[in-house]
DNA sequence: CTCTATCGTTTCGCGAGCCGGAATGGCTTG
DNA sequence: CAAGCCATTCCGGCTCGCGAAACGATAGAG
């Protein structure tokens, strides 16, 4: 038996997570939750401060406080602190969200998505979402940079799958030659036989110094903005690009500049102050 | 009217954040709730993804999804967002937390912290925390490296404040030394005055490239485990200080590299893939 | 080995308090 | 000025969350 108030609670709290401002019909017809229900749970929300009742625009948002609710958590790769500020600093300037993906088995996850940011969309749960390796601009542009050895076993762990967006797999020839593309390129888009086709995908890979491909840095805009999407790739790619090795350079600093080493006893108790 | 089975969850949340593992037995100490509504909750935080139940060590653990109960909130300073990849790995590779304040009235606000991540600790609730302006190691880094003009506007402010923390705001002369000590050193540390005893805390301000003062870094460590404060000091200073510019030279790579702009038009409706 | 303390978890009947359809009142629109 | 849409409030009904008590597992002491 579970407690259906706070699982109400919580799907509540990931829609406002959804979008910069959401109203009480909104959030009705994505929770399919009664209203009244809706500002009761709102108001729960409000009066413990996750939530801000802003009445000038007519709808709510989550406020500061939420951060806490997951300050426990910092387990994720340093790939993902280390892209975060890029990908909110080129949100912030060029508007279009940004999201940072990370390989799992032969899907690539979403960890981090400056979609709620900027705009009002009709798509859900960005983060945590799983991306097909291979028509997805995050996927490809993951793939694209593997080294051979390590391509060729996932493209082989790919033909097992029995998803139909991978279906690319069994034609090992066609899928070489778009990934050689992809590489000399230097970058990766959505395929255009796949969902949504009013918007499109530009990708490029996050690569260690090392060599290693950590992860894929994506940019998501909307057609109908742009005259062609070569006009906006010529705009976004060396951006992308630029972010990409900065965001490898400060993963490179980050493990050696802080690299005085202390073998010192294990620490307990303490507050920060 | 709010719904008291979701107040109790998020208090629940907020606890599980505060430490990495949590057995019934502290939730309850610490919420007050009796353990088999704890129980209820936490199945179904459970149940929803939020909690892990690690039956190995005995003990609830928040999971990788609370992540997305803040996903849509990227609106702190991007110093914040700048600073957490280097408080994260200062605390992976030093064990001691790391935090990030940045003042608010006459007060310094927590806004990250890595003290859920290496330890377990009789405190709560660090991030949002308020810090005292003069008697703590963040709020001495922040003030001491203001300039003339910006720091008596402060010290006005802080003499109007009743907090007993603040008295050293009536000796403007001592104060002055002491700020002047701190800047001339580079970092703060705790005022000997004030609780916890135990423990103390170095910090360093994070100054822009433009030469305003962002915030402060800090991190906080047992008194208990070095011979001396001095040795403690040695060894943690420059890292912090180092960190410092770090963050400030990533600030001015986000807002410079990145400055490609673009006025075309609004972004309305999109996903990232 | 047994006894005991303490842990996490389950049980179960009571009744507080959550639920949601209907009503209200404000606001915009045609 | 009526009509539609909105967020919010009301209130009777009845679920469903509540917590004392019991349970079973585990660990340490004697």
């Amino acid at each position: 038996m579970t407690i259906r108030a706070i699982e109400r609670a919580m799907n509540v709290l990931q829609e406002l997570n959804q979008q910069p401002i959401n109203t009480i019909a909104q959030l009705h017809a994505r929770t399919k939750l009664p209203k009244p229900t809706l500002v009761r749970i709102l108001r729960t929300l409000e009066e413990a401060g996750y939530v801000e009742n802003d009445t000038r625009q007519g709808g709510y948002q989550v406020s500061a406080l939420v951060t806490s609710l997951s300050s426990g958590f910092h387990k994720g790769p340093l790939v993902v602190e280390a892209g975060r500020a890029w990908a909110i600093a080129i949100t912030r300037k060029h508007k279009w969200p940004v999201a940072i993906a990370l390989p799992d088995y032969d899907d690539m996850i979403i960890r981090f998505s400056t979609v709620p940011d900027s705009l009002i969309s009709p798509f859900h749960s960005t983060v945590n979402k799983r991306l097909c390796m291979l028509t997805r601009a995050m996927g490809l542009a993951y793939l694209a940079f593997l080294d051979g050895e390590d391509r060729n076993v996932m493209i082989d762990i790919l033909q097992k799958s029995d998803n139909p967006e991978n279906a690319l797999s069994h034609h090992r020839d066609k899928l070489l030659r778009l990934l050689n593309e992809v590489r000399s390129n230097g970058y990766a888009t959505r395929s255009s036989t796949v969902e949504p086709r009013n918007s499109d995908t530009i990708a490029v890979p996050i690569i260690a110094k090392s060599g290693r491909v950590l992860a894929s840095l994506g940019l998501t805009y909307f057609k109908a903005a742009f005259g062609s999407e070569q006009e906006a790739r010529d705009r976004y790619v060396p951006i992308l690009k630029s972010a990409a090795v900065a965001i490898s350079e400060d993963l490179n600093r980050l493990s050696s500049s802080v690299a005085i080493d202390v073998s010192s006893a294990d620490p307990s108790a303490i507050s920060n102050d």
